[in-house]
DNA sequence: AATGAATGAGGATTCATTCAT
DNA sequence: GATGAATGAATCCTCATTCAT
């Protein structure tokens, strides 16, 4: 958590400072990150970055709880239909407005990248913190399926989840930081969904696998 | 590559390093290793580990052939079976082939999870060769498997080989790292795959998704 | 460059870290010169070093700014006479300007002295910088007497220029450094200049070379 | 002095090592050579180069009194005319022969220039021991003109020497490494000659200087 | 004599964090 | 609170020379 030091300054100096670093971690990957590039880009003195924050991990989460807010506005929408059909049909629209979301805002989307590249012990627990987060939510989703007859009753709610937010959270960020166009990245994710959905198999004319 | 001098260095001091930096390279991640820690582990000075190698991604690099070898031997039993029968019926017994091998050698199996999870750009370009690697070997038995009428053909192999390529490279991987027990990493590849076979619809009575 | 830090530091200091180094520089050749040397004489932690300069040679090429501004005001009285007399005859006067001002200085003296005997791409350029420098002034001169008919139209001014340039920034340099007396080295200067003014081949009564 | 063991050496393996080093003392000033760029050089051992050789410099130096012998050996043809004619209207042709040997043995003459642009006390020990070889045999030559009426007798003797022996030393060998023509050179060592023989001042119709 | 592995003292540079003003 | 100078441990890599075989 910031200082409160840091919650006290004048909105616009926070703004600058949060756009700064968010500017940073663009730039460079969280392990490559020093003070220096933050300061740097934040313009503030070094002695005032740890006035603001613990250290360079405290600022990220920071940005990341910031992101995750407007992340949340962005797709409420989407979300509040999501009870009223059945989810997996409505996965892919929930994941395009995710992918509007990064095209809009793509600076905050390169910051979750970067989050599930480090291997320091702090950023690690914050990746399983987002991955329990995410899939526990679509768990729920994958279950009110089963509940109404579209998801069979077999098939462990979790590990569905697992797979879509992998999905989400990992592959597609990839394709996404890599520079791929929308279209390449939803034409993947639909044929992801669709073995998903329907499996790989042949059947034979019963609808039995061979 | 190592240099000559390493590979002309008596076996029980080749093996004594090796098994050193395997040491140091499951302690720490990629990153965070330092030559220090390494000549620590390997109880070597300094000045030899440069006799040795160009610098730690050489070492590493090594390491991994190393084991890649080893692995391929281990596996050997199981690849020659792979052609006799449908792949997708066979791929547990792949996985599990490997599973087996992890839990042998667990110190090998850690570096392949520390690979996935570096910055540096030699190690990001072995990531890549790497992933090339696995999903054109299981791309060609998907393939394969369509021919024998198995797998549907309107299936994209090369992507149904990614997701097993990922279920094993990483997530088998971070829950082996994490110290899962055997049974609940098969149980996880099991309902995986069940799903990527039979999809994770229900269907009605004619076989049809509803 | 030095860096800001470097010029917002207190005088008394900023003083002190130049003395100390012009020690380094006059102790030892630019070459074989360590940053550890530097922050032994200047007293300051290694840290520090980093704060100011980018480099060795950026230290060193701050000091000869320096000195170069100190030279300057130093020989600014016969720089002045140079344009109301021909320059072949003020040479002398100018030269034994500069010989005040090593004796004056000698340490500064001395880093010109390195400066000549560094194999670094970064000296060499600098070299080149200085010769250049020095060598069009001269020709001015030179070109400003054959226009007045002191020297000879069909003389190379720059090949002149050259010459003096060597002679006092090499020759006499060197001399200087090796510790010989003023008398000795202004004997010599005197010498050159005889030949250069006058030749060395002995003429018959006509005043023909024979 | 190389050890006895260098001596004792076959013949051709002697030459191959000299060679070698000569190629490495071209590729590299002297103070970047490292022992291990000798060897490269040389396809010796490490514990065979401190076989023949002290250090370093040992090697240098012998290489540099193999160099003097042939260039001794080239050069006494023209070194044998001295004696009948003026020095100083036969400079131009010795100084030639000089350009002449260079162009031969370009891997030598670098070797020569290398000479000059090192810091190590033992290098400039051997510079002023080449120098003050050079100068007092030129000194020779001019003292003879002198006896027969060609040089003035006022004129410094070794003075003299000291500028013809820099102009060969020093600038045509830097202007040499720095691959100027022969054409350039030889015009820029006549300008020379043409100052230190007539001066650079006019005179007026008796031939005085004004 | 020949070989080449072993050694560790340097060398340059970076950086998180503290602390005096 | 704000500032930015100060610090020194850490990091990578090089290399002359020795020494065991």
């Amino acid at each position: 958590m910031p200082k409160d030091t840091f919650f006290r300054l004048p909105l616009h100096k926070k703004k600058r400072i949060e756009e700064g670093a968010i500017e940073t971690f663009n730039r460079l990957s969280y392990d490559q990150v020093t003070v220096a590039d933050i300061i740097y880009d934040c313009d503030i003195p070094r002695g005032s970055f740890y006035m603001y924050f613990e250290n360079k991990f405290d600022l990220f989460n920071h940005l990341l709880q910031v992101i995750q807010q407007d992340k949340m506005t962005f797709m409420a929408p989407v979300l509040n239909r999501m009870t009223k059909e059945p989810f997996i049909k409505l996965y892919p629209s929930l994941f395009k407005a995710g992918l509007d979301f990064a095209r809009s805002y793509p600076k905050f989307y390169r910051l979750g990248y970067h989050l599930f590249y480090s291997q320091e012990p702090d950023m690690i627990k914050m990746q399983e913190h987002f991955m329990a987060l995410g899939v526990s939510m679509l768990a729920e989703y994958v279950k009110g399926d089963q509940r109404s007859g579209y998801i069979r009753e077999d098939i462990d709610a979790t590990i569905v989840a697992t797979m879509l937010h992998q999905l989400n959270a990992r592959d597609v960020m990839a394709m996404f930081y890599e520079g791929k166009e929308d279209d390449e990245i939803i034409r993947f994710v639909d044929e992801i969904l669709k073995i998903i959905r329907y499996g790989i198999e042949r059947e034979d004319e019963n609808g039995k696998s061979i």
